[in-house]
DNA sequence: TTTAGGG
DNA sequence: CCCTAAA
């Protein structure tokens, strides 16, 4: 069976500088934008690709039977399953059958996140923010390789194993800090954490500070470091260099920074939520500061523009670092103040000479892209739909022949200054494309407005076959949600990313120290370039192998990328990592019990702040920890109390000593006990005001 | 955005 | 942890 399709990408829409609400769902679609955002650099090639036609060729081992029970086969969309005939080609629509694959198959589009892993060793108690920031700063680096063969466009085909070998060559990156491809090294993160990481443990000494209210004077808590974080073996880390494709012609590199972390702020939402708050804030920044100030550096830029020896022309991304060092240096932030900083999503394109050019897309608009779809049921989505069409239909040999027209990609918001060149604009559209294109894209079935969601039902199955139903066939392009789960070394360390992209960043874990850009260390001239992503770490010390969490693989993406031209590769290999179905935008947040330590520090917080103050507590106890919200803590809180009266028997998962136990319901009494007085106090004054 | 609580 | 009403 042999599904011809024709992609043609379309937007659905783009606006140029309008910038989309911030919802509540924003969250979603940050997320899924983060993801997009995370990718972006990937398919640079696969963009060019895409803009003259692409066809989109599923092989499938013919069934003979209409009664192929094997369901895979006529699955467009791919599911974890290998199964070779499930891997949809993209191909330059003049060549039918050429090697130049792209799979855009799920199960090579995973893509080789990483995952942070942070740790946090302790909190850092310290007051506030003075000493050291925490940051962990994990840097997710998605980073592609790519491969081209310029000659004759003829792409190797080496995704099997060369996925394998970008994964672990990336890592080299971060040991290293620096990459080497195609002869040409060049330093782009230098990671510092051995340097610089000094894992806090203590207690921080104002705790016991007068603040502390009387009751418990008595007893300054006396924080035991248990949090010393075992350092995990470096997963991934591998001798990078002998992974590192050296085939490629061409390799771009482009190294795209977040700089959320860099930032070193912490914020007091949950990692989820800080998504939406990036995203928003992200626009917002983007659109105000941007706006304003963006073209300062622009003209900074202006000069760069990189060829590729064979002519391609490679759109190099500058990190935004640059950018966001500006501003930071000249804006004293104010923590709240700063976390607009975050995540932003915006990066400076500078295609080459231009980099006026901003795009960001929105949460909406990528959210929209997958998250729409789903929700299309009555009928096709205005951004998911896609025009398709059946050329013929041949039931009797079991094989459905389809036409694709064209493929909308989801909404595309992009914001660009007026000044900025039409030929920026265009390449800004470009990458926004290359950003969805490259976030290993999901292909969605439509039936009549319904999605079909069974990957495994075969078309007869589905009523695909049915030729009356071709005509309310239809494809969607959606981004990838999918989370790449961190591979099983579930190091504490965030040096152990495994799986990771080459970290890029500098990052001291332990001492949370601002991770500032590296990626400054790159020269301008040369083919790496930096997008700026942010990455967010979340120095967690939660260990979890199987985190999959949604959060994390958008937060980190710092990466190094190098995007050769057009090669199939890049876009096999990277997202051939990436772990798959997962569509759902907005995952719950892994679970992350409390340590004992964190316990510490939250009773601790608690004590001297009470209860009632979360958000404080937060701030002061767990300001490094970005993915402990205040919310968090007081849910902790909550469940402590709960967990300190019951008996020991009763209690589940790591045991909090009894001590900590013990300050737990005496500090709640007290607390309670006060708040209770404050009630009776202002009853009074109530009554007496009536 | 935070708090406070229920789920 | 999530979700939300309230503030």
């Amino acid at each position: 069976m042999v599904l011809q399709k024709r992609l043609d990408y379309g937007f659905n829409g783009y606006q140029v500088p309008a910038m989309p609400r911030a919802t509540r769902s924003a969250r979603r679609r940050g997320t899924v934008r983060r993801r997009v955002e995370e990718n972006q650099m990937c398919a640079f090639d696969l963009l060019a690709t895409v803009a003259g036609n692409l066809l989109l060729e599923k092989e499938s081992t013919p069934t003979s039977s209409n009664t192929s029970n094997q369901k895979d086969k006529c699955s467009i969309v791919n599911q974890d399953e290998q199964d070779g005939n499930k891997t949809l080609k993209v191909e330059p629509c003049d060549q039918g059958s050429c090697d130049k694959n792209f799979f855009v198959s799920e199960n090579v589009s995973h893509a080789p996140n990483v995952n942070h892993s942070s740790k946090e060793s302790s909190f850092p108690q310290n007051d506030d923010h003075s000493g050291f920031t925490s940051i962990m700063t994990t840097s997710n680096c998605t980073e592609r390789l790519v491969a081209k063969n310029s000659d004759n466009g003829k792409i190797k085909n080496e995704v099997g194993s060369f996925c394998s070998q970008i994964e672990e060559g990336l890592s080299m990156y971060r040991e290293s800090g620096g990459c080497e491809l195609q002869g040409e090294a060049k330093t782009l993160v230098k990671d510092e954490s051995n340097s610089t990481g000094k894992v806090l443990t203590g207690t921080v000494p104002d705790m016991c500070s007068s603040e502390y209210p009387a009751p418990f004077k008595g007893k300054p808590p006396a924080m035991p470091s248990s949090d010393s974080s075992p350092k995990a073996p470096l997963c991934g880390d591998h001798d990078p260099l002998s992974l590192l494709p050296s085939h490629r012609d061409n390799v771009k590199v482009v190294s795209r920074d977040d700089d959320e972390n860099s930032s070193g702020c912490t914020h007091p939402s949950t990692t989820s939520r800080y998504f939406k708050r990036a995203s928003r804030i992200g626009d917002r920044r983007i659109r105000k500061i941007l706006a304003s100030k963006h073209w300062k550096f622009g003209s900074k830029f202006k000069d760069e523009t990189l060829s590729n020896p064979d002519g391609f022309i490679k759109p190099i991304y500058r990190s935004r670092k640059d950018c966001y060092k500006r501003q930071r240096a000249q804006m004293n932030v104010p923590f709240k103040k700063r976390k607009l900083f975050d995540h932003s999503t915006v990066w400076t394109s500078d295609g080459g000479t231009n980099n006026h050019g901003f795009f960001n897309s929105t949460e909406k608009g990528i959210g929209d892209a997958s998250a729409s779809c789903p929700k299309l049921q009555g009928g096709t989505g205005k951004s998911c739909s896609v025009s398709g069409q059946h050329t013929s239909f041949q039931c009797r040999d079991s094989h459905v022949k389809l036409r694709i027209k064209s493929f909308r990609v989801p909404e595309l918001f992009i914001e660009i200054p007026e000044t900025a060149t039409v030929g920026s604009l265009k390449r800004t559209v470009m990458e926004a494309v290359t950003a969805i294109l490259g976030g290993g894209l999901h292909i969605g079935v439509l039936l009549k407005g319904n999605k079909v969601r069974d990957d495994n039902i075969t078309l007869l199955q589905s009523g695909i076959s049915h030729d009356n139903q071709l005509d309310a066939l239809g494809f969607t392009l959606e981004p990838n949600l999918s989370q790449s789960p961190p591979p099983l070394c579930s190091g504490d360390s965030p040096h152990l990313l495994p799986g990771d992209a080459p970290q890029l960043l500098a990052r001291s874990p332990h001492n949370q120290d601002i991770v500032d850009h590296v990626s400054a260390n790159v020269p301008p001239e040369s083919h790496v370039a930096c997008l700026g992503n942010l990455v967010e770490s979340d120095h967690d010390s939660a260990p979890s192998p199987t985190e999959t969490s949604v959060d994390k693989s958008t937060t980190d993406s710092k990466a190094l990328v190098p995007v050769p031209a057009m090669s199939v590769e890049a876009l096999s290999v990277v997202p051939a990592l990436r772990k798959s179905n997962r569509s759902e935008i907005a995952q719950r947040r892994i679970r992350r019990p409390f340590s004992v330590s964190e316990v510490e520090a939250l009773v601790q917080a608690v004590e001297k702040l009470g209860t009632g103050r979360w958000r404080d507590v937060k701030l002061r106890a767990f300001d490094n920890a970005k993915h402990r919200t205040y919310v968090d803590l007081k849910d902790k809180w909550k469940t402590l109390v709960h967990t300190a009266r019951i008996s020991p028997q009763q209690r589940r998962g790591e045991p909090v000593p009894q001590e900590l136990l013990d300050r737990v319901l005496c500090a709640h009494a007290y607390w309670s006990q006060q708040q209770a007085k404050q009630q009776l106090k202002q009853q009074p004054e109530t009554c007496l005001l009536l």
